[in-house]
DNA sequence: CGCATTTGACCCGCGC
DNA sequence: GCGCGGGTCAAATGCG
């Protein structure tokens, strides 16, 4: 349990406070220095990012110190939340990409699913309701290996937050070590897998972990608040797509926040941020990257958004 | 009646 | 091989 320390600027602060930060998978967060903010009920603790097509930025350099970026800081997750080819990768060079790496591990995965293909084949006739089964775990199996996850954690007294999406709950399982249970939630638009968990960290009652996983196939039914100049959700663009649910959080909860000591931190790990969903893209200019996402705009004050 | 939620059963991966 | 925990399915149930 070590602590590193963050500094997260939000405006409208009421002074610092050092809050223990927890994620619910039994790591604790590699920073833990936030301010409060006085303008809602809730503040945002911190955001998690594991892909399956990880690549390596040198984030310090990619991102310059007066950035106004939503906060999406990598932490170290046990083996069975995070693929462990995202943590476990060494690059040899800052923003390196391990691209070969992914396709490897989806290669071993087609592999194994030419098996249970087979096995599926082999027990048709027989018994239908174990290939149904097999056909089902096949595909579950693919799709958790190659949906990308991002990870919010909020404190809210409730659990299932407004995000803009429809979302129809599929389970809910008890977790280890924990009084709180963890729930399960598909997006209720055809043909759009994205699915979500949400639990509430046994460390901290009052954060909830909000866990997205896969991409939006279209844009979110809920119209923006009025006067907003929100961009549409992009499909298949991860970035716009997480950013843009991530930013649904901080309307909801009337959240201004904005990082502006990046530069300042330093990183245990490597860090593995896929480059297209790095929030703050580096093959775009910051101005580019404000500009096109009208979200940002609401909740960050214009003279922060200035690009110097 | 249609849709969402609940919940027990099932499957899978992993560690021992 | 077995047990455990995570994730998913699907029938039953609830609700507007």
């Amino acid at each position: 349990m070590e602590k590193k320390d963050m500094v997260v600027n939000m405006e409208g602060t009421i002074g610092n406070s050092s809050l223990p930060v927890y994620n619910p998978f039994g790591n604790v967060f590699d920073f833990c220095e936030v301010e409060k903010s006085s303008l809602g009920f809730m503040e945002l603790l911190g955001v998690q990012d594991y892909g399956n097509s990880p690549q390596f930025l040198d984030l310090p350099q990619q991102l310059s110190s007066t950035m106004s970026v939503p906060m999406m800081v990598p932490y170290e997750t046990n083996g069975k939340e995070c693929n462990s080819e995202v943590l476990n990768h060494q690059p040899a060079t800052p923003n390196s990409s391990s691209i070969s790496s992914a396709s490897t591990s989806e290669a071993v995965n087609d592999e194994h699913n030419k098996a249970i293909d087979q096995a599926g084949e082999e027990e048709e006739e027989e018994e239908p309701n174990k290939t149904k089964k097999l056909l089902k775990a096949k595909k579950t199996n693919q799709k958790r290996q190659k949906e990308p996850r991002v990870a919010f954690m909020t404190k809210s007294e409730v659990d299932h937050l407004e995000d803009g999406y429809r979302w129809r709950k599929y389970g809910q399982k008890a977790v280890k070590n924990s009084p709180f249970p963890r729930s399960y939630y598909r997006c209720t638009s055809a043909s759009c897998n994205v699915k979500k968990r949400v639990e509430r960290s046994f460390t901290d009652p009052s954060t909830v972990v909000t866990t997205y996983e896969g991409h939006h196939t279209h844009p979110s039914p809920v119209i923006p608040r009025s006067g907003l100049t929100r961009a549409p959700v992009t499909p298949g663009d991860s970035a716009t797509d997480y950013l843009s649910q991530y930013q649904h959080h901080h309307r909801q909860q009337q959240l201004l926040f904005n990082i502006n000591t990046l530069s300042t931190l330093s990183f245990p790990y490597n860090t593995c941020f896929p480059q297209e969903r790095l929030v703050c893209n580096p093959g775009a200019t910051t101005a580019a990257f404000l500009r096109d996402h009208g979200l940002l705009q609401d909740v960050v004050p214009s003279h922060m958004l200035k690009e110097e």
